[in-house]
Order: structure tokens, then sequence, then C-alpha cells
DNA sequence: ACTCTTATTGCAGATCATGCAAAGTTCTCT
DNA sequence: AGAGAACTTTGCATGATCTGCAATAAGAGT
């Protein structure tokens, strides 16, 4: 649990990491509105560079590739919303604490809600960011799964529970915001989709142990 | 279901059509063959055109990046997986009908499947194929979504169900394998993690119909 | 102030990826 | 069979992507 803290913290020594922190946003944050304003197709590492105040060879030194830059928001408020989960009432039933903490994610209160939703509306138009967008969801289906293994008494490392329910809160979040992407406007909000997926996944958020057993016994 | 036949079936109808295919299936395979034998670092598009015998620019005709190639492999090993789903018996619970698929995939009987072994041991240890890997997760998510929708009389395009069992179950598989790729060896056939991840997300394949009211009340 | 460590930058070079037009095929129709 | 349409392959040119490497600059610790 230490680990998680440190790596999710964005508490920074000293000046020299918090200027690396400030760099990576800028850059992030560059290439989202850079995206935002010309089409994805029309901007280059050097815009994005550009725009961030440096060179395009350090562009490279914290993204493999322009798309990767243009994700990091989304992984970013990802972690983000892990650290509120991690705040939710221990005693709290795991499906209930993750209902609560996905349907942030769309509660379109703050203004920031606002600018994400413009974010992924690209994302969702956009094939060729489809595969980054996807990678980020799997590092925080890990970052997730941590905090479900803290919950729920089980081990990130040992069994697979933990990750299996990360997985599937990640999948059904996925799908149902994308069908709501696909009929805006004519099908109520956003948090109802997600909401009516996380309702059909909850059962299979019971512990193992609980569970009766499989008719074609298990592994150990 | 038509078009979803017609997009699966590997029927051709001409001499070019035929052609076709041949130099993609090619090109995929060269891509595979040629990372296991090298590494995928040291395999640049040329290297593949050449060992498929056409010229880099064709290369790009069939995929807009090496990538693409590399996975499409498994992709096309999804695709048949999906129309062995659609050969189940047809009143079969859905639930059992995956299972059945699914655990095909890790049945290593055929020298198709220690060849697939490879291959996804290969993506699993190579960050940068991750995300290209997830995007054919998620087309092989859209067909599964129509041949469930098929089975249990529900609409791949008005209901969310079809694409959340899909999801579903697809993220179970993939981490159940997942794991199984962290501790090879030691613990286990990979039928048995995938058995375990299906038997656990089985409860949320119920039909919205039959399943209770939610606590928290719904949206609608 | 001095040194150690680390980040930034420019540059060279390899690879990636796309548009375009010419050349080579398959297909269709008579 | 043969002419022309439709499509695929290919080479070329060009811009963008990405990686090492070495020099410079800047923060951290003493």
């Amino acid at each position: 649990m230490d680990a998680l803290i440190a790596g999710m913290v964005e508490r920074v020594d000293g000046l020299r990491e918090r200027k690396k922190q400030a760099t990576r946003v800028a850059l992030a944050a560059a290439a989202v509105r850079l995206c935002l304003r010309d089409g994805v197709e029309r901007v280059t590492v050097d815009d994005i560079a550009a725009d961030a105040d440096v060179s395009p060879r350090t562009f490279f030194n914290y993204f493999a590739c322009k798309e990767e830059a243009i994700v990091d928001e989304s992984r970013m408020r990802g972690q983000r919303l892990i650290k509120q989960l991690g705040s939710r009432p221990h005693d709290e039933a795991i499906a209930d604490s993750l209902r609560s903490v996905m349907l942030l994610l769309v509660h379109d209160a703050t203004p920031e809600t606002k600018r994400w939703i413009a974010e992924i509306r690209m994302l969702h138009q956009t094939p060729s960011l489809l595969p980054y967008q996807l990678g980020s969801y799997v590092a925080m289906e890990r970052s997730l799964a941590e905090v479900i293994a803290d919950r729920t008494g089980t081990d990130a490392e040992r069994d697979m529970y933990p990750r299996l329910v990360a997985g599937l809160t990640i999948a059904a979040t996925r799908v149902a915001l994308s069908r709501w992407l696909d009929c805006e406007g004519r099908a109520g909000a956003a948090c109802d989709f997600v909401g009516e997926a996380l309702d059909q996944v909850a059962p299979a958020f019971a512990l193992p142990a609980d569970r009766p057993a499989p008719v074609l016994a298990g592994t150990d």
C-alpha cells in the first residue's frame, strides 16, 4: 500500500521533480488542446513541443509517441479517481464504492468533467487513438486492483479476484460510455448508462469464498 | 446477422479477392515469424514486406503500422472463435457457450495453440504491442456482441446487454491469461485460470429482465 | 563554491507513413 | 478472345516519427 500511495500522490520532493511534473503536464495539456482545436491529424509532435515550450527532443523523454501524450490527461484522471476510491468508507461494500467512484466520472457538475467529455468524444471518434486509450485503461486496472485487494483482504499478486473485479469494472464503464457516446442526446444521461452497466456486473463482485463452488472445481 | 456472417466467413469470390487475402495472411505471418525469431525491436516494415514478397509500399495498403500486422493473426483467431460460438447448440445457456468457446483457446491439443501461446507470450512482454493487442480485443468484442444478441434475443444496436456481456467475457479472459502468464509453470494450466475467471463473471450474464432490481433504485 | 546527478537540447540517422501517378493485374461485357 | 473498366501493386518523393549520442545546463548535496 505504501508503494501505491507513493506512486499516486502528486507530492514531490524538490524543485527538479516539480519541474518534471510541470513539463509532463504541460505537454499533455498542449497535446489535448491542439488536437481539440485543429484535429488530431493536423497536430505534430513539433507543434506540441512548441506549445509546451520545450524542444521536440524533450517530448520524447516523456512520451514514446504523440498518442501517449494525448491520452495522458485521461490516465491522470483515472489515477485521481482511484485515490478517491481509497477515501470511501472502509466498511462499504466494494461494489458500492466502485459504483460511487465511477459515477463521479460522469457527474457533470465540475468544469473539469466538461473538458473530459470533449476529450473522450474526440478519442471515441478517432480510431488511431483507441489503442492508446485502452492502454491507459489497463494501467488504471492495475492501480485499481491494488486498492480492491486492500479493501477486500485479498492479494493483488497471488489472487485473481482483485484484478478481475478491476477489469470487469473498467470494462463495464467503458462499454457504458461507448454506448452513451453512440446515441448521445437521444437516450438519457451518461450516469444512467454507467449505473446500469455496474448494476449488471455487480453480482460478479461476490468474493469467491462467498460464491457457491462451480460445477467444475477450481485449481486449488 | 447476414452482415456478420459475410464479414466473418473467409469464402472469397474471385482470384483478386483470394490474392488479397493471401497477401494479408502472408504479411501477418511474416510479421509474427520475424518477431519471434529476431525480437520485435529488430524487425522493420521492410523486413516484413521482403519476407512476404511484396514491396514495402504494399505493406501499408494492408496495415497502418507494423504493430497492426503483428497482431492480425490474433485478431483472425478471435474471429474464428466467434464463428465456433455460432455453432454451439442454440438452446445452451449463453454463459456455458462462452465458457466452452473461450476454453478452446487454451485447450492445448492443436499445434495452432502452441504457436498462439508463443505469440501471446511475446505480446505479453512487449509493452509497445499492448495497445494494439487491446485494440484487437475490442474488435472481437463487437463481433461477439452480435452473436450474443442473436442468441439472447437482444439487440446489439439498442441494448447494452450484448455489448456488456461481450466486454466482460473478453475482460475476464484477458485477466486470466495475463495472470497465467505472470506465474507460468508455477500454478497450473491456463484453462484453470480462464475457467475460474469465467465462473466468477457468470452471475453477471443474467438477462436484465431476470435480474432483481438493484438496491440503489435504477434510472428509469 | 565544488561536485555529483539528472534533465534538456541539437544533431545525425533510421524508420515510419502517406499521397500521387505509372505500370501491371483481374474483372466484365460483348 | 479482346477491349476497356476497375482495382492492386509499385516506386518515388516527402514529411513525420523516434532513437542514440554527446554537449550543455540546471538542481541537489556537501
